[in-house]
DNA sequence: CGAGCCGTTGATAGTCATCAAAATGAGTGG
DNA sequence: CCACTCATTTTGATGACTATCAACGGCTCG
């Protein structure tokens, strides 16, 4: 196969990565129906109060779900990068209360969630793959949270670099250096902070010798320090097994016994 | 139907309130295997660098999720009422990097997620029903998070009481008077605050009349405004869709068109 | 070339954390 | 039933981290 030049191949290669995807199933997959459309730095994808169940792949650029309260402050609570599938909570079991929007310009493909439902209905491949897409986004929603209740500026603004390094490098080792892509008061809504704060805690990691370049272009100086003073473990993203040396077993929380299969600490 | 006995009875009626179960879906249900076990306040369920694929369903008592920093530093991201099934992203996907445990003492029933896996697969009325829990826990885990990075100590504490208050009513209005099964320093945790600030924080609502009762014993004065300080919609529960008269139509953020069905605001 | 977004810098004020210790309350065992 | 212990709640004093307000330079773009 490879290279049926299909525009929502990219997004099955990426669920792929989830699920062991027969020919069928790829066959399957791409003959959903689908509206590609333009979008610019900014465009709402979908809207908090909108029932209209609809999955968006995002074919190019970048997009963001967030929550925005009355007093205008806005909480992002996820980035999407090229080639995710969008909104699989909202569309496929209702709305969400997040609103989508682009964060660089791009270009989308529009998915009926009713299509998706009977597709992964059919194909206990595919659903298992959009089951273990939303089992990330909940593991990443909650470290996310993590995040912006218990570290400090520095740590969330480096956390969010590592993240998005190791995201964009797909499942090999961290990239060293790309371009974030987010504006500083992105940055600050998706961590909880103000648009000021990045700016200064983004100077501090430079001074610290963590990360150099200027602007948006980012190059991890220190990859070993940046992970450290954010705590930065890859498991959460559910990337695949490569990199699994992790520098688990360490200092942990050893309040309760040994683990194994049979919760022997129960009681 | 109705009282059949089982131990896990509580569970499928919640569960009921997310799909229509038919008499099949619901005795296949009450024959998977279970076990059940007394657990004192502070017991781990699981632990995040634990593999084995174990649901839990909470008879009695409450629990919460949990991330732990090195620091010690604790987020708990979600909390579970009586009838509630946890770890379903951890059992039915694998491990979620989240502790789980007793916030108060109890009983659960452990249940192997391959039977659960089988049975969602067998019955897809259990498994929409599994599927819409496990975007209410999304839902709800995206709310915390706007709580936690974007409001103040008053609304963050108010949030968390206008949802229990709605939670342990069920589908109907929210209680008026109810007991808080958390300490302050696990409000705290959630919250993303201290223990400190917890309490200071909850005698400010004391004095500002939004609530009364003294420890746990807490009894909502002015809902209203309570709620409103909160900004707390319940429509993120997912509950059903009662007293759907919300407040909603207001101020939200009209920078964009009128919504629709088919994106008419994409370009 | 003006408009506007974005990044940067400075000064100041608040919110919330931290540290320490006393008060309250529940559970235990003699 | 009471002394005792331990967890939890409460209070006070202090300081750190982060928000807020305001202004300016650089950059892109129509």
């Amino acid at each position: 196969m490879g290279g049926t030049g299909s525009p929502i191949e990219p997004i099955l290669l990426k669920l792929e990565n989830l699920a062991e995807f027969s020919d069928a199933d790829r066959e399957d997959f791409l003959k959903l129906d689908y509206v590609v459309r333009r979008v610019s730095a900014g465009t709402t994808l979908f809207r908090e109060d909108e029932k209209s169940p609809q999955c968006v792949a995002l074919l190019t650029g970048f997009a963001c779900r967030h929550r925005t309260l009355k007093s205008g402050a806005r909480q992002i609570v996820s980035v999407h990068f090229p080639g995710d599938l969008i909104n699989l909570q909202g569309g496929l079991a209702g709305s969400c209360a997040l609103n989508g929007q682009m964060l660089t310009s791009g270009s989308v493909a529009l998915i009926a969630a009713a299509d998706l439902r009977c597709l992964s209905f059919e194909r206990p491949v595919v659903q298992k793959a959009i089951w273990r897409q939303s089992w990330i986004d909940f593991s990443t929603c909650s470290e996310w949270m993590a995040n912006v209740g218990r570290r400090d500026a520095c740590a969330r603004v480096a956390h969010l670099i590592c993240e998005f390094a190791t995201r964009l490098q797909g499942n090999g080792r961290a990239k060293m250096t790309f371009e974030l892509p987010m504006t500083q008061e992105q940055i600050a809504d998706a961590t909880g902070l103000t648009a000021v704060h990045v700016n200064r805690t983004l100077q501090r990691l430079r001074r610290a010798g963590l990360i150099r370049g200027s602007g948006r272009a980012i190059e991890i100086a220190d990859w070993q320090g940046l992970a450290a003073i954010a705590e930065f473990d890859r498991t959460y993203l559910g990337l695949s097994a490569h990199g699994r040396a992790h520098e688990r077993e360490r200092g942990r929380n050893p309040r309760v016994g040994v683990q194994n299969q049979n919760n022997q600490y129960l009681n």
